[in-house]
DNA sequence: GACAAAAATGAGAAATGGCCCATTATGAGA
DNA sequence: TCTCATAATGGGCCATTTCTCATTTTTGTC
């Protein structure tokens, strides 16, 4: 998300001036729609709105943008990337699938509440932007699966469940965000275990145990 | 929200001739705002389309209603109230708070498949106007209040547990009416036991018990 | 049937937002 | 320094939506 040199992935062959400007004038106009959505919401954000507050004309915008349509999915999609990205590499290291699923739900709901801006995006996105799902659920499959795989799970894992679990963790955010719970992130990886299979007191003791973990590992 | 000859409660003064009319006109807009919110959701639907629907004139709308607001408030309202009624008094004579609620998401699932227009306004309104929760959650927070009570649910009853129990019905309901997934009303009762602190198998058991007494007792 | 109150009309004002395009400014390379 | 492709401009078109209001129609009552 930042507006680093590259805009995606390292490049070849260094850029040329033009196209170093091209850059920048379209992270200028993804930064500044991030800004608004987060504030305002996706749908209380126009494209002249996003132009001016990146000091650009109106129809600077469609130079860079096919549509409005467009560069919500960018925006969307640049978020959900740079929270994975923000995702500590604890998590993989893990080899239960149940402390991953509680340990990548607490940090997600985590990030969320440090860069608040993209919270709020995804908190707008949820109800205006429905595809954004596909790109938040991308991790969490992988790690409920191997959940079930290992018998942590006796939950089939289907569109449902996922839908439900996903239902959770943008309730966890709210909370997090707009309500300030602190534990909001503990209590919605322990639901999700819940709804998952297990019983509470086993969800409370992987979140617990997980938690402990990222404290000796993480510092 | 039939047409009834009565609009909300029953009156003691027979109503005038211009009373009745004013209320048969009320109705058809209201009626009218429902069909297309159900349709094309809240916000997708324009005042003006309310009016044609109605066959009625545009400004005819602005005698009945202050402003758009003010009829999705009503509409909402009114189907909140008409599935509340609509559920079976089976769900007051149960004992157990597990067993309510159990019954209780079970009933208000089915009752939103068999009357989709109920159902897809309350999808639109779960997005687009955030008070009906409180219209939803008020039942629900009883039952669950009694199992708290009993001893059946160990989780503390607060706004998140709450908003994490209507976001597990709202993902019900879409799935029961969008994806036809004809389980999803069993199922959500189930996730809503455990994240309430029940036992997968517990949860289990205690729907499957209530499936039966609304089986032998229902009809 | 006349009359006044109530109900309904529908054109349009006002505001907003998406998108286009004729025009101008910029700056990299010859 | 000159040229020209690229970048940027910003006014404006078109569609939409909310809400108003002067006017007309309906209707209950005497």
């Amino acid at each position: 998300m930042q507006a680093k040199t590259d805009t995606t992935t390292r490049r070849k062959t260094p850029l040329s001036p033009r196209e170093a400007k091209r850059d920048r004038t379209r992270a200028r106009l993804t930064q500044a729609a991030l800004r608004l959505m987060a504030a305002r919401g996706i749908n209380g954000t126009s494209v002249s709105e996003i132009a001016a507050e990146a000091e650009l004309a109106n129809g600077t915008f469609y130079l860079y943008f096919k549509d409005k349509a467009e560069i919500v999915a960018a925006v969307c999609h640049a978020v959900t990337l740079a929270m994975h990205n923000e995702m500590s590499s604890l998590r993989l290291s893990l080899e239960q699938g149940s402390a991953r699923v509680a340990f990548g739900t607490q940090q997600f709901i985590e990030i969320a509440a440090t860069e608040p801006s993209w919270g709020r995006l995804l908190m707008s996105a949820f109800t205006e932007f429905e595809a954004i799902k596909d790109d938040i659920s991308r991790y969490m499959r992988l790690d409920v699966a191997l959940g079930v795989e290992q018998g942590c799970f006796t939950e089939p894992v289907d569109e449902f469940v996922i839908d439900t679990l996903l239902a959770i963790l943008r309730a966890g955010v709210s909370a997090r965000l707009n309500d300030s719970q602190a534990d909001a992130g503990a209590r919605a990886a322990e639901y999700h275990l819940r709804v998952l299979g297990m019983s509470a007191a086993d969800a409370h003791r992987i979140r617990i145990a997980t938690d402990k973990l990222a404290e000796q590992r993480g510092s």
